[in-house]
This record gives C-alpha cells, sequence and structure tokens, in this order.
DNA sequence: TTGAAAGCGCTAACAC
DNA sequence: GTGTTAGCGCTTTCAA
C-alpha cells in the first residue's frame, strides 16, 4: 500500500499535478520544486492544478534524490534539563531560520541510547548532529556519526580523540572566579559537589566524563592551589548522584566545611534544602554558590550567587557551526568557548567559627 | 550526486551487500529488513556482508515504499518553557518504546508558525502529530493536518470544531479549588492575572484563545459565585503579556485586592518580584497562588502554595493515544482530563485589615 | 527459499 | 521552455 496512508487515501503527486495541468512531470515538478525555468501561463496552470489538487511535496522523496533532508539530529541528555531545553532552543531558532528541523533524542547520559540515537539519525539520513556527549573519555558511542562522513558537532562537552568541531562554556575560568570569590571572603574549607561518577576518591589530574564537570573542578582546584591551600583534592565530592546530594552535604557540614561550590543548579537545589532542613543559614552558617541562572537562584532567600552559562548561545552557535558544515565549509575544526557571566547575589558571607 | 553524500563517499546499499552476499536484492533485503524467510546459510551469508561493508539502512527509502516513517511530529509553544519541556519528554519515552522518534516545533503560540510547523511535517511525512494548539478557537492552522488524514492529537488545550483525541488537565476544577482556598482564608477581593490576548474587558462567558487559561477563569469565576461575590469578571486582569504583569500587580495592589491567581508560574514570579519591590509581604500583605509546580515555588520565602499539573503524563498520554490511532484504531474520539493536585505550602493567610 | 521486476515521488541529465 | 528518461534504496508482488 505504497504511498497511501492508513487511511486509504492517496497523496497527490507530481504526476497528478502535471496531468491536470497537462505537462511533463518535469515541468509540474519544477515550478513547484521552485527551480528550473517555466513560463508564465504553465506556471500558472500547474500553480492552479496544485491547490485545486491539494498538492503536497513529499520531502523523503526529494531527499532521496538529492541526498538532503534538511533535518538535524540533537541527543540531549535529558530534554527535561532546562540546560537542554535552552540550548535545544537555541539550536531549533538558527536551524529553523537555515530551513532545518530538529529530531530530538534524549539519551539520558548513557552511551548505549546514545549509540541508539546515532543509528537512528544516521538511518534517517539527517544533514547532521548535533550532540551533548554523555562520555568525553569514551565517546565510541558517536564513532558511527563520525564514521558516517556527516557533520557533527558536540555542544556542552568535548570528546576525547574526536576531530569535531566543539562549542562549550569556559567551566574553568568560571569555576576559578566562583570559587575564589568565596576564597577572599575568607573561606579556607570549601568544597565542590558534583553527581558525576567517578572511581575512588578523585585525585588532581584525574580525568572526569564529562569535560564541563571536569573543568569546573579544575578552575575550583586553581583557586585552591592559588591561595596556597593544602591537598586541594580532598575537597572534591563527586558521585552525588550515587551517595545521594543530601548525604553528601550532611557530611560536609559535620567535617566544618563553610563553603560550597555546587557543580549544577539541581545540585545547588537538593543541597539547599539540605541546609534548609539542618537549620543552617546560607550564607551565615554556610555559603552557597552554583552554576546556571535558574529561576529559583533569584526568587530564593537568599538569592544565591551564580555563574551562568550563555545556554541559548552555546545551542545557537553549535548549530551555526553544524550548518556551515552542512554546507560545505572545510575549515579546520573549531572549538569554540563561550564566556560565563558572574551574577552576585547574597549568598557569600564570610565562614562563621 | 544523489545517495552520496557531501563527503562524496556513497552510502551502502541493500544492492551492494547483496552482490558481495552473492544473493539477489530481494533475498538481502529480506534478510536485513528482517522480514520473509531466508536459510540461515543465506542469512549468515549477508549479514557478514553487511557488517563487513557497514551496511546502514535508509530509513527514507523504507518509507518510501511502507508509507511509515515511524516519526511522530511535535508542536509545542516553546520548548524552553518547562512544561512543554516536560509534555515532551513524556511524549519521547512513550514514542521511543514503540519505536517512533519526534520532530520536534515550536509555534511560539503563533498561528501562522503553527501552519507551517504543520506543513513541514506533513511533508516529511510523519506517522502523526502531537500539538498544544497557539488557538482554541481558531485552530484553523490545523486544518492542513486534519485534511491530511494523518493522526492528531492535542495537548494542554482543545481547539474548537476539531474531531480530534485530546489530552488536557482539569483546570476548572484545579483554579476552583484553588481560589476556594483563597476565600475560605476570608479573602473577598482576589484576582485572576493571565497574559492571554483579549478584547477589552473580561465578562462572564468570553471565550478565550486558550481552553486551558479560559477553563481556569471558569473555575476561578465558579468559585467566587458560589461564595456570592458580585460580578466576578472585574476580578479577572487578562493581557498581561501586553500589559505587563508588574504593571498590573501594582494596580491591583492600588485597588486594594487581597489576593492573587496566576495563570501560570511565569505570572506568579513576576508577580512574587514586584510585591518584594513594592515591599508587600506574601502571606501577610497579599496571598498568592499559581498553577504548576515550578522549582523555584518550593525553595522561595515563603514557599508558595500550587495546583501541580500532570504535565509528563499529559505528553505521555498524548503520545499514547497517537500511536494508537496510528496503528489503526478507529474509536470515537477519546477527550482525556487529567486531575491536578493541590500542594498547600505558605503562600496563604488570612486578608490583612 | 530465492529471484526478477515494478514502483514509491521526486530530481537531474539530456535532448529537442 | 519543455519533455523523456533514468535513477535514489527500499519493499512487494509474482514466478520459479
Amino acid at each position: 500500500m505504497p504511498a497511501d496512508h492508513v487511511n486509504g487515501r492517496r497523496e497527490v503527486t507530481v504526476s497528478d499535478v502535471a496531468a491536470a495541468a497537462k505537462v511533463s512531470k518535469a515541468t509540474a515538478a519544477r515550478v513547484l520544486g521552485g527551480y528550473g525555468a517555466a513560463s508564465e501561463a504553465v506556471r500558472d496552470r500547474v500553480q492552479a492544478a496544485a491547490e485545486e489538487l491539494g498538492y503536497r511535496p513529499n520531502a523523503l522523496a526529494k531527499t532521496m534524490t538529492t541526498g538532503r533532508s534538511n533535518s538535524i539530529g540533537i541527543i540531549v541528555g535529558d530534554i527535561e534539563n532546562p540546560f537542554f531545553a535552552q540550548a535545544t532552543r537555541g539550536a531549533a531558532d538558527v536551524a529553523k531560520a537555515a530551513g532545518y528541523d530538529l529530531i530530538l533524542l534524549n539519551s539520558d547520559e548513557h552511551a548505549d541510547a546514545e549509540e541508539n540515537a546515532v543509528s537512528v539519525l544516521l538511518a534517517k539520513r539527517v544533514d547532521g548532529i548535533l550532540v551533548a556527549p554523555a562520555s568525553t573519555t569514551d565517546p565510541s558511542a558517536l564513532s558511527a556519526a563520525v564514521d558516517s562522513g556527516r557533520p557533527l558537532v558536540l555542544f556542552d562537552r568535548t570528546a576525547d580523540g574526536l576531530d569535531v568541531d566543539t562549542v562549550v562554556a569556559d567551566n574553568r575560568a568560571g569555576a576559578r572566579r566562583l570559587t575564589d570569590l568565596l576564597l577572599e571572603a575568607g573561606h579556607l574549607r570549601v568544597a565542590f559537589v558534583s553527581t558525576i561518577a567517578h572511581d575512588g576518591d578523585y585525585r588532581v589530574g584525574d580525568r572526569l566524563g564529562s569535560s564541563s564537570v571536569g573543568d569546573r573542578v579544575a578552575g575550583f582546584v586553581d583557586s585552591l592551589v592559588a591561595a596556597g591551600i593544602d591537598d586541594p583534592a580532598r575537597f572534591v565530592r563527586l558521585n552525588a548522584r550515587r551517595d545521594g546530594v543530601d548525604t553528601i552535604v550532611r557530611r560536609l557540614v559535620d567535617e566544618g566545611i563553610t563553603a560550597i561550590v555546587a557543580s549544577d543548579s539541581l545540585i545547588a537545589q537538593a543541597a539547599f534544602r539540605t541546609l534548609r532542613e539542618l537549620g543552617i543559614a546560607i550564607p551565615d552558617g554556610i555559603s552557597l554558590v552554583t552554576f546556571d541562572d535558574a529561576d529559583w537562584t533569584s526568587l530564593s532567600a537568599p538569592a544565591i550567587t551564580v555563574m551562568a552559562q550563555p545556554i541559548h548561545a552555546i545551542g545557537a552557535e553549535a548549530a551555526r557551526l553544524l550548518i556551515r558544515r552542512i554546507a560545505g565549509d572545510g575549515a579546520p575544526r573549531e572549538n569554540v568557548v563561550l564566556p560565563q557571566r558572574l551574577i552576585e547575589r547574597e549568598s557569600i558571607a564570610p565562614p562563621a567559627h
């Protein structure tokens, strides 16, 4: 039952229009497709016939012959995460302006889901793929995409060993600045908390599964080192997904930590709740800072000092790069690093003791 | 340059595999496509050849002959809006489980963008469309979708005159309950604020552009009427996008309103900020309630009493319905109404004086 | 179980 | 300016 749809109705094709307009298929296709030339009379006749019959182009057939689908795939961790939603919107706007649509897939940060997503997109012959790689250190799930020769652009995270364009925020500088702020306020015992999985305790130089978290940790360490603080690695607490942010924060409190750098606003949110339950005031009991200017950070009491990321721009820039590649730009790979922006609010105070 | 990609490499096809395995194209296609029968020996040979050559199926070609694309389109107002992001995730999960992918389009609540989105999706021959209609009262932008005969399911909002499945939340009951809470606390002057556009002042019975807002207003009015409050329409303030939530809230304060029902959490957020600027305490100066359990509503001081919606479920249920239709379910249209859930927090107190 | 051939709706040469 | 023809990569009769 090809071309028919479930309801049995058959779609109107170029041939139908051509017949109705009494011209050849090629001519009808030329005016309908807006390419080639045609006399005004013929053009009118064809358009009238198309209108009359309710002709709707079949983009798939076009793709079959041209090789271009005008759609690009985007693989995010989870579209429900505001970060990805904003980046996706940025990408969608740029894509739409250039005539592309987005096929959206969630990886949940799992390599196998990511690999599967790539397969699906390749099968649908997307013109290019945008992805926030689930793993920086082992991006093998993306190899099919690379092998396919189709343009691939990474955003938010880089991927080791892949020679592709990337767009990320300057997480290291951002983390450095955020931590500096805490140290300048007099803190000596400040912790960095992330949900990222990591075997054993963190040691300086360890590579993390996500370059953005890795860069944040590096910036955090930079700051402590510059301040002459001994053994900075002991202040880095990972595996918060496994262990629970709540548990980790309680432990930090017991250890006498006086300030916390949350690796993302979800962690900050959990920490905020735990501190409230513990009856510890922010910032007088403990100072708290985080990444991303999430809604709640300016509405909470106190409002949270954050390092905002140009999220929309990250997605938009990635899409721009991808589209340029699709158009055949053979320039060497580009690694765009966008600046973060500090928003100082009320969650930092000198340490208590 | 058909079938070649930008880089000039040609994709491996069924024919290539068939040749390598020394079988006919049909046979190779049968084993590769997992349909029809084949002897074990042949099957192995074909699979080995496919593996060897790096065969990747072309889903588009398959769609061309079968008429099924295994992709569904989803048109949302704005993916950056957490409501749509969550609903999209719900739909994506159900879709993925059934073997479908999502093509995502933003309408920005504009009819022309919506109409254009429908066109694109129809051209890409999606198997069905999910849409949160930009307009309940004039859904003509969706007529092409309806005419196409392809399944269409609406979520979050209904559309007048369209005989299609819909999935919405019980906004009227939710608004009624939320408003009742305020009246029970002793409020007599409570306002409802929405960004929806509307010509002139609201009058009871006016139809609004969005059924969800319309239902909320209706529930609000129900409550006031039940309490014997005169002329409830005067407490309904629309056009907040045009006039600014800030301006409207200030005016309400001047008018001596003692409680506000925000039509969504973005409005509540703006109102929260304005009241803070005005130095009016919540709930002692003014009580505030809203829809949607947004992050900030539980972290703000005070935490906001909200009517939560089963957002994920709305998207999931819509996708479920759509997929059932795609499978050929000819049952009469279904209008699913999902219950909302009250979360009482700290933003209601008896009126001041 | 396997193969040959036709066709999905379109574009792209190439001729006239 | 217009028509003819040959594909794109797959599935689907229909025979063998």
